[in-house]
DNA sequence: TCAGAAATAGTACGACCGTTCGATTTTTGA
DNA sequence: TCAAAAATCGAACGGTCGTACTATTTCTGA
């Protein structure tokens, strides 16, 4: 394989309009580079769909091309290998996950509110059966032993969100919502618990109403943690009941 | 493929020595069905083995063949069929399960005593990282999209097991450890949730002390139910320290 | 011991996989 | 408008997969 290697080089990185236009002269929704960019996104979506269902090994170039109505190789041509693809798939799912729940909860104010916030997105996103389920947990069980850039990519997206989350607990300490003492990665390692106990339970054992034990434990994780302020600002957030 | 049809209803229920001896003549560890039995043991703890790293859709006949030093229809022979050659793992991590998790409780006391083995054991079971990953929980998220019997049997597995667990919680409130209004169905939700987050953070991210972290979650989420003896107990079970 | 049964090997098949490469169509910008 | 660039196609390759079928070896029990 002499020229072999030239020639992958070469349709790795290139393929398509790789380039993201961040700043076109028009408007942010017109995209700069062209169509080729938009079959992209259209792909992804549709991976991202199908990894949803079974798994980021399970995404298979052939499969993906018949749903779009594509050759292998005009599909194959955006990425230029198939762990660019499933690295593609996980930043999409990263930036999706990044608008559907830690963007709109920096709107709320810093403390138990926007942490709630969080977590109950966090469920949402979870406990949706009917659409793509969630490529961090499925992804984290399928690459644990795989190294690779894969997992590096999965790591990184998992982490940043765990950080986020870690901060939003430390500013619900800041503010005096949570006690001083309260063992933030503890608290971080229950509420993830709650979140893949629910995905699951919903998925797997489809249970019922496990959506609403995912939410009772967090109050009761909440309420224990919580200073006087915490608890009537939970009460609130949480609406009447236990 | 008109004969095909049933010479492959013939082959998958028969090969090799199927059934179970349950009761030979001489003694229990000398195996009823022969040399068949032996080999097929061997293989089942071989594709455990690979199932645990890369998972049940990536185990593959050809690969165990090769680590058994033998053909790959000899392998394919003793299950008939892909699926078969699944469940028949799912089936032996179960029994290895109960006999490392399961069975060493029933020796405990009802009550916080045997949860508290149970638990234990659990979480040693699942921490252990050079070994076998856990079938239950890398299947969940393998199958819990894929209808057919080898999710069937899954979770008949895994349903097994959560109700031996909850059942341990029952006899805790009924022996006076946890207090009468134990939500017992949300106590497992979280205590599963312990162990799904353990297995996440030590496979995954790698997290230092994570097995602690599932320790003091489950220390904090008995000690809030325990009634005044349930929490002498659990400082006697827990040793010193909060 | 020796025939019948059980276990294993060998080979082949068709299907799908990711990837390469040259040809062709479509889009783009001056 | 038209040539250059980008996007897509079509065909083919080597590989692996599960499975079927036949032949051979190994075990087993009367």
């Amino acid at each position: 394989m002499p020229r072999k290697t030239a020639s992958n080089a070469r349709s790795a990185p290139r393929p398509a309009a790789a380039a993201r236009g961040v700043a076109p002269s028009s408007g942010e929704t017109v995209e700069l580079p062209g169509k080729g960019h938009q079959t992209r996104q259209a792909i992804l979506d549709c991976a991202l769909q199908m990894a949803g269902r079974i798994g980021l090994e399970g995404l298979s170039i052939g499969v993906l091309a018949d749903r779009m109505d594509m050759s292998k190789s005009g599909v194959f041509a955006h990425f230029g290998s198939r762990e660019e693809l499933q690295i593609s798939v996980i930043r999409r799912y990263h930036s999706l996950f990044e608008a559907d729940v830690f963007y709109p909860a920096l709107d709320q104010p810093r403390g138990l509110p926007r942490l709630h916030m969080l977590f109950d997105r966090w469920v949402q996103q979870v406990s949706r059966e009917v659409e793509t389920g969630c490529i961090y947990i499925s992804g984290a069980v399928e690459f644990d032993d795989r190294p690779g850039p894969v997992r590096d990519a999965l790591v990184l997206m998992v982490q940043t969100w765990h950080d986020a989350l870690l901060r939003a607990v430390s500013q619900a300490v800041e503010v005096g919502h949570l006690q001083t003492n309260t063992p933030a990665q503890l608290l971080m390692f229950e509420l993830h618990g709650l979140i893949l106990a629910l995905h699951h339970d919903s998925r797997l054992l489809r249970v019922h109403g496990c959506v609403e034990l995912a939410r009772h434990g967090y109050r009761r994780l909440i309420g224990q943690y919580a200073t006087p302020t915490g608890m009537k600002l939970l009460q609130t957030l949480c609406g009447a009941g236990d």
